[in-house]
DNA sequence: TAGATAAGTTAGGTTAAACTAACTTTAGTT
DNA sequence: AACTAAAGTTAGTTTAACCTAACTTATCTA
């Protein structure tokens, strides 16, 4: 079983986390630019993320993942990377691969995911 | 290029695909017992679906897929038979891979699904 | 200090895709 | 002929996630 979590919301948290790694402290304003959405949509899905404690912010505006927002946000970025990785080496071009990875990362099951990476890791990934 | 389709049009063209398999003649009400959906909500997309010239319904409310709409299903069809076998194969549950198939499935790009099953054909699914 | 710029919030609009409820239409039965 | 059941339609509701527009607040500069 998983805490529910929506697309949408798991996208935010990738994009915060992997922000977090590009720019000292990240701001809602990050977000918007990153995902070329208006800062008022970033506005409330932050709201929201606070509300389920998948984020924290502070009185100047920097948002830090919380645990459990970290742990989301990992586990979606490492789908993220796997999935290109593979399909790079399948022979994808790389931005249709990144792309695809952007969307099969938030719909495929654990366990499916899993199973994937077992075998990517082994057979094709070198 | 292709012709914009979504997620949700792509799903009741592929149930009526394999409705028509099932069944001697396909209505709105197949539809909505397979899809666990409201009839109301099968009949507006049914219009839609008329509208976009991917169905044809006749009087007695019989549903055929146009050329163009058994296109998508088959495509998205195909999609799900392979996407299922693959997962199945590398020892994901097979309700579970179905699953994930019918998520994936109309996520994935035209390139990658085919890099994906290129490679498959040759080296997962003997 | 006044004005501009940047960041964030709030109110209200849009769209898609489901829903419920209530209606019509057709066919089958008594 | 009247009743019932099944199928389909229509009107209006809900929810999520984006949007625009207008506002506040804080900082920076001429």
């Amino acid at each position: 079983m998983r805490t529910f979590v929506n697309e949408s919301s798991e996208n935010y948290l990738e994009t915060i986390l992997v922000l977090s790694k590009k720019l000292p402290v990240v701001r809602s304003v990050d977000v918007a630019n990153e995902l070329n959405f208006k800062k008022s949509s970033v506005s409330i899905a932050m709201k929201n993320l606070r509300e389920k404690n998948h984020i924290t912010v502070t009185d100047a505006g920097y948002i830090y993942l919380t645990d459990e927002g970290k742990a989301i946000a990992e586990m979606i970025l490492e789908r993220h990377e796997l999935i290109t990785d593979i399909l790079v080496k399948l022979g994808v071009d790389e931005e249709i691969a990144a792309e695809d990875a952007c969307r099969i990362e938030h719909v495929i099951s654990k366990e499916s995911f899993k199973a994937v990476r077992d075998y990517a890791k082994d057979k094709i990934l070198k």
